[in-house]
This record gives structure tokens, C-alpha cells and sequence, in this order.
DNA sequence: TGTACATCAGTGAACGCGCGTTCACTGATGTAC
DNA sequence: TGTACATCAGTGAACGCGCGTTCACTGATGTAC
């Protein structure tokens, strides 16, 4: 093992993103980050940032890559926690508070992306959560809810759903993470908006 | 007239938080925003800046602070426009989206700071969008709209339609402002969620 | 399996530039009497 | 209304520092035969 290459290939390209990471976890924005404040973090020296990517720009594109795995995850567990069509929203939203709390950063650095500088970043996570809406739509068709809706009004919904879920991320990323109860209320407001989204799909005429 | 001081008093003032705005509009992010930058845009001497703000973030809560009152125009122009509640939405998403389209770089700044660095401006926008909730809700009991709702549920009603709308505000800056058809996809799918979220709240039974 | 060689992933030194900020200054504006 | 003076809002020069990026280099890894 020698002095200079004791790292694993491709190693320092994980350590860079890790270390992005970490400064967005701990209240630096994506937008106004350099690459030397990124490897400084990473422990690495300045130039090893180039033999991975080729500016900050891409770097983003590769973390959003990585959110994209994890958010696949988090529906996969939703899917095995929310079997019952009458727990359906209240173990959605405690996944989905659970996964943001253990991935903070991550969640974070979405928020930051969706008004964030790079237009090819901001359309990435655009894309991911139309496909998330897309796969909601075709779950509540499977269990057979709300039935009556064709497929538009079925996709529209479950947009409106992604969105109350996404906006709510915003409350929770602005709470200290220990703050229980608050943790507690912004849940139950997003549980409310979710019932009240759904309570206006059983009741929603076609081509009104 | 002399040559360094042609300017009328806190003229540059405006002329630096003008030209943080258009670079803004022009899809640079506050957050990487440097002060060097901004007066030069601004057609003005570095050294000016600290005159009027001890720093990007003061100038930033500035534009908070013009934000707002842009904001309460665009409600009253609301009002103005929709005292009958059978057009209530449409011409309410109308208003909107006619101001977003002539105050754009505002709007893009408030996007961006749903998700900024600063705390503080973070929480002026969140609290901006608090009192419009709470503003919507006094014109819906005004109007005797929705009677049948206590007041906590009429809160959670109207904060929910403004999370949608402002939602809708990042669909609809991330358009080519001339793309007509497209502007007009947004407004229809955000009338949609609205009135997806009244018919919930019609629907709605207390203490569910 | 062994050898030769290309590629990959790391290094430290160095560059020129733009950054935030301080300073001492000056003219214009507002205020007290 | 005039005068004296404090404050405000502008200026250019200068500082030291951190930035992104280039370079020539070297050892480790993977691949072809």
C-alpha cells in the first residue's frame, strides 16, 4: 500500500459526492458551492475532482442519479408497509417522513435542485416525481380505488398527491430533526391534505 | 450636476436589489450570488454596496420585504377580478398567472428561497405564504363559502390551495414565457387541482 | 499463467484572476439655531 | 432666510486570499496475447 494511492478505485468519486452532500446537510446551498470547498471537505486534493467530473454541474446530475435509487427504495417500502387500503395515506406519510429523516441531505438537496440553477438538474427531479405520480396512479388502480376516475383524472389526482407530499418536505427540512412534536404536526397537516385530496376524488364527476 | 454624485438619494439602493433581481430572472441563483456581481450589474462601484447592505443577505430579505408587497397587490387584484364564486378559481389562477408572468425574476427569486440558504428568508417566505392562506380563508367565510367547515378544517382547506398554486409557480417558470399552449396546460391542470381540492372540501365531515 | 502495455486515478506546484473588504477621501443633503 | 455642521452616499486604490484550472508526474489496475 503506498502513501499516495491507498484508495479503492473510485473511492475519491464517492468521497466527493459524500462530502456535497454533507455541506448541503449542513445548511451550505448546491448553487453556491466550489469545487475546492467540495474536496477540501472530501480530503482530497483539488485536482482529483477532475479525473471524476467535470464541474460542479455534474456532479449535481450524479447526485440526483443516486436520489433517483433512493426514492425507488422508498416506494418499494411504502408498497410492503401500506397494504391496507384504509392505512394507505397515514403508513405512506410515516414512510415517507421516516426515509426523509434518515436522509436528510438527500431530501435537502432536492428541495435546493427544484429551484436550483442547472436546468438539466431541475428537470431530472421534475421527471422523478412525474414517474412517482405515474406509479401511484397505477397502484390505487390496481387495489382497485377510486375506480370511477379514468385514467386523466386518475393521473391528475395522484400528481396533486406527489405535490402535497413534496411540499411538505419543505416543512420538515425547516424543524430541528430531534422536534418530535413538531415532527408530529407537520405529519398529521399532511395526512389532513392527503384525506382532503382523496375525499375530492371519490367525488370527482368526469369531464366536469 | 457633478460627475460622482449624479444620483438621487437611495438610488443605487434600488439600482443594486434591480440588478440582483435580473440576474435572477436571467437563471443565476442567489445563492452563488457575489457582491462584485451584482454591482456590476448594477453599474456601480464595489465599495457602493456596503452603503446600503451589510451583506447579500441583507439585500436578499430586502427583496423579501418587496416581494410581500407585490404579493398583497396581486391579492387584491384578486379580489378585484373574482367576486363571483362560480369563476372563483379559474379567475383567481388567472390573477396569478398573469403576475407571474409580468413580475417573473420575483417569482423565481421566491422559488429559490422556499429552498435558500438563509433562515431568515426562508421563514419571511413561509410566513408570507402563512398570511395568504389565512387571508383566502376570511374572503371564503366573507363570501360564505364552504359554511359548513369549522375553522381549523377552513385553514387546512386554503393552506393546501396555496401550496398548490405555488407549486404550480415552478411549473410555470421552468416555460418559455412566449410558449402560450404550454402556459395554458399549466392553468388548466392547476384549475384542476383546485377544484379537485374544493370538492373535498364540500365533502368534508368534521373531526373525520 | 506471465508479460507488456494502455488506461485510470492519484499527486503537488503553479498560474492568473476575481473575490470580499478596508481605507481615506469628497461632495451633496438634511438639520438646528 | 442664512449659516454651520453632521450625516449620508458616493469614489478609486489597494490588500490578501481562495478560486478554478492546467501541467507534468507516478503508481495501480485492467486487458490482450
Amino acid at each position: 500500500m503506498s502513501e499516495r494511492h491507498r484508495t479503492r478505485r473510485g473511492e475519491n468519486r464517492e468521497r466527493l459526492m459524500e462530502a456535497a452532500l454533507a455541506l448541503v446537510g449542513e445548511g451550505r446551498h448546491f448553487a453556491g458551492m466550489g469545487i475546492r470547498e467540495v474536496t477540501r471537505r472530501a480530503g482530497v486534493v483539488p485536482t482529483a475532482f477532475y479525473r471524476h467530473f467535470r464541474s460542479m454541474d455534474e456532479l449535481g446530475l450524479s447526485l440526483v442519479d443516486e436520489l433517483g435509487l433512493l426514492l425507488r427504495q422508498m416506494m418499494r417500502d411504502a408498497r410492503r408497509q401500506a397494504p391496507m387500503a384504509d392505512r394507505l395515506i397515514d403508513d405512506s406519510v410515516d414512510v415517507f417522513i421516516a426515509n426523509v429523516l434518515a436522509n436528510r441531505a438527500f431530501f435537502i438537496f432536492m428541495s435546493q435542485c427544484l429551484a436550483g440553477e442547472s436546468r438539466a438538474v431541475r428537470e431530472a427531479i421534475r421527471s422523478e416525481m412525474r414517474f412517482f405520480a405515474h406509479e401511484l396512479a397505477s397502484d390505487l388502480r390496481q387495489f382497485k380505488l377510486l375506480p370511477h376516475l379514468d385514467d386523466a383524472a386518475l393521473e391528475m389526482v395522484c400528481e396533486l398527491v406527489i405535490r402535497t407530499v413534496a411540499f411538505s418536505l419543505t416543512d420538515l427540512l425547516g424543524l430541528d430533526p430531534e422536534d418530535e412534536a413538531q415532527i408530529q404536526r407537520v405529519r398529521d397537516r399532511t395526512v389532513s391534505h392527503l384525506r382532503l385530496i382523496f375525499v375530492g376524488a371519490e367525488h370527482w364527476r368526469q369531464t366536469v
